[in-house]
DNA sequence: TCGACGATGTCAGTGACTGTCATAGACGGT
DNA sequence: ACCGTCTATGACAGTCACTGACATCGTCGA
């Protein structure tokens, strides 16, 4: 194998996570990744559906981990406790990528498509989590609110956790934000 | 007065859905929209600034709706509960319009590009209305869980009311999905 | 009557994305 | 050693979303 340098995919994505960050997301061609990373605008193409999805290879993952942590919690354990389980899990998966995270993060949050790829990243997360707590005898729309419920947790934990000052570790942050749903909902 | 044809805004946006709804987003040129309209292409893009846009014209007024009540909720009110206000304000403005909301949302529904979209403008809502609970005291991250909550109560109720079969009033249908949020998470 | 204005048309250009065909090394079978 | 196949890539033409620049032409106020 290596009549062409190994881990193209890899390249591409390195390529463009770098000139994204240096000089914007719109003003990044794809062309140019493509020469950063040694390949042609069609090979790109070939690696990923679009000029965004490339910085999102991993949900993929990220997906599989916490929707394995809910399936394999004990039967008994209510929604919100498998759930629980599963942002464990994704905290874990994550306690080694902050800084790789951070700057991510903040190529994302500087473009509008982006954040909207991410947006539906994270509905996709939602509707998988719900089919999987359904599977476990999990009522509708428990099923449905409880998922949001989670990654609404993911999402403000996560945010916390990429800030600049911030110390706590992913999980702990999680586990704060947990708490504080449940202050806020049985509240009012 | 009248040069041209009135409400070319307004027949952009018709001829965009019915065709979205006839032929698919993908296969609807944005000159066809315009030519149905009789317009240009060029002259669509003065009034909507992409092509996906043009179904999330009224997304402007639904976000001042919510926020107007809440933030005219009393001062006393706890969040969930000034969050209830906004949601019976939107259940309100949709009351008349379910055939119309119905035939909109099965075309986001098919494509994953509006259905980006139609993510984007739920998370600016969830952005001002964290916005408006912080500006009434309430600390972070109670304003973003409560105010994620509440546009998954939203999105929850809203999907139930466009169902076939569904005859209950929208307001209802958040109120209920409310009161199941709630149980889900104080249960656990 | 005239000039500013506003909504539209026209046209050329960029860049994302796709379909199609060509190329060249790796690999297995004979 | 040869040959056919497979796979990752390149080359190239084409479509379409979107933008900038400039022209046109009723309308309205001075």
């Amino acid at each position: 194998m290596g009549r062409w340098e190994p881990d193209a995919r890899g390249r591409l994505a390195k390529a463009a996570l770098a000139l994204y960050a240096e000089r914007g997301y719109e003003q990044t061609t794809v062309a140019e990744i493509a020469k950063r990373a040694g390949l042609t605008e069609r090979t790109f193409f070939r690696h990923y559906a679009d000029k965004r999805e490339v910085l999102f290879a991993g949900s993929g993952e990220l997906e599989g981990r916490f929707v394995g942590a809910v399936a394999g919690a004990p039967t008994s354990a209510p929604p919100l406790d498998a759930l629980t389980l599963g942002l464990d899990a994704v905290a874990e998966m994550f306690a080694d990528q902050r800084e790789f995270a951070s700057r991510r993060q903040a190529v994302i949050t500087a473009n509008a498509e982006l954040r909207e790829r991410e947006l539906i990243k994270l509905a996709s997360l939602v509707a998988v989590l719900t089919d999987t707590l359904r599977s476990r005898g999990v009522a509708e729309p428990a099923a449905s609110l409880s998922a949001e419920a989670a990654v609404a947790v993911f999402k403000v934990a996560f945010e916390r956790w990429i800030a600049p000052d911030e110390e706590r570790p992913l999980a702990q942050l999680t586990r704060e934000a947990l708490a504080e749903l449940k202050a806020v909902t049985s509240g009012a």
